[in-house]
DNA sequence: TAGCCCATGTAATTGGTTACATGATTGA
DNA sequence: TCAATCATGTAACCAATTACATGGGCTA
């Protein structure tokens, strides 16, 4: 086990995004939040109010160092770069299972509780994810090619096509889901139609309020 | 637009969380965390440091109100049930848009620098998700038998079958993008293993270090 | 009688976004 | 000259988890 990552209790990654960053090439605090929204946006973020205090923490740690000032005639960047301390803790924080946390699903949040509400209102809800999805879809096939195509000969390019693809096959389970689901809604249309004309024979069953219920799961 | 919802800026969605839960029945805070986990809990979380606060401010603001307390003998736990205006407010939040925010996914970030390491780590990364989703697959699978058994005249549970449809439909397509990518480290391999052979001939490019680099995306 | 489940709550801390403050340079 | 972009930082705030504190009842 890596020492350097003894104290690193309830990180979460944003050190580790930045110093895999400034593996790339160094840059300044600006650059690096620039770089973050088109490469790692999909499935990361981080704000200028992360990003330069972790930039001061890290260099005190020596996992970074300020190289040449980027001048150009404006205001020069403080262009930060990578140690070999700081390289050594990316290759260590490699080895660290990634973990999972609950994510926190408001649409599922939605739906879970559509029966408090109408049909419509649900169908509303998936069809707004299902635009999303379906534009994200289109946006990583043309970035995957655009990419694959680009960076031919750059060995980190098959691991940037595997967070694409993961965005890939994300989206179009989740447009699968979408159709499915407003399928969906159409049956409890249908269902609800087939109740109220036999009304007295069969009306929805309440759960119990009572103390001794059923679990729901 | 609600006027009720004119205040909620910051707001994520637990108190909806739980006054949906109140909506089955009424319960005590203790008892809607246990209900969380079983019910909505691959979706959405609430510790107690939120559930306590956050029941106390509902009841402030009249969206619920306590009922008899459970005693059977042991200490009473305060039940609370949801108001008139508790159900109103949970309707006029269905109707609102729910948003997504960027996830943060860790293993992604690992991957997307997956060339600092070896392609074993990787692997193994990869290899650890995949098991998980196998594991929640069979889960999904079973309860959402179970619940359409169980709560078949529930009116609720077609709702409640979205939200497993949707982890099952995530689930598949993690399985599926998990072998894909292993794969791609059996490429990855392969290639290294050519280049190695070859050697002098074409090493492979760098990303360019100066200031006028190419974006990766 | 020890340990677990029931049950409620507060305090401390962290992770993160947003707003605020500042100012230079560039181009329309 | 006005707006946009470059560029860095701090302060305020909020959501959320975790740890802490307390105590009754049940059962092995």
């Amino acid at each position: 086990m890596h020492s350097s990552h003894a104290e690193d209790k309830g990180r979460t990654g944003t050190a580790e995004a930045l110093l895999g960053l400034l593996s790339i090439h160094p840059m300044s605090g600006y650059e690096l939040r620039q770089l973050i929204e088109e490469s790692i946006g999909n499935f990361w973020n981080e704000s200028y109010g992360q990003i330069y205090p972790t930039l001061k923490r890290l260099e005190r740690n020596g996992l970074v160092r300020m190289g040449e000032p980027s001048g150009k005639g404006r205001r020069p960047a403080k262009v930060y770069e990578l140690t070999e301390k700081g390289r050594e803790h990316l290759q260590g924080w490699l080895e660290i299972p990634a973990q999972r946390r609950v994510p926190r699903n408001e649409l599922l949040l939605k739906l879970f509780f559509g029966d408090m509400g109408t049909t419509a209102q649900v169908r509303s809800q998936v069809q707004a994810f299902r635009d999303l999805h379906q534009r994200d879809l289109k946006r990583y096939e043309i970035k995957a090619r655009s990419i694959a195509s680009e960076y031919a000969n750059v060995p980190a390019m098959p691991y940037w096509l595997m967070t694409l693809n993961f965005g890939r096959a994300e989206s179009r389970a989740m447009l699968a889901w979408c159709d499915e689901t407003l399928q969906a809604c159409d049956a409890i249309d249908e269902q609800r139609r087939h109740q109220s004309s036999g009304e007295v024979a069969s009306g929805p069953m309440e759960l119990p309020r009572n103390e001794e219920h059923d679990a729901v799961g």
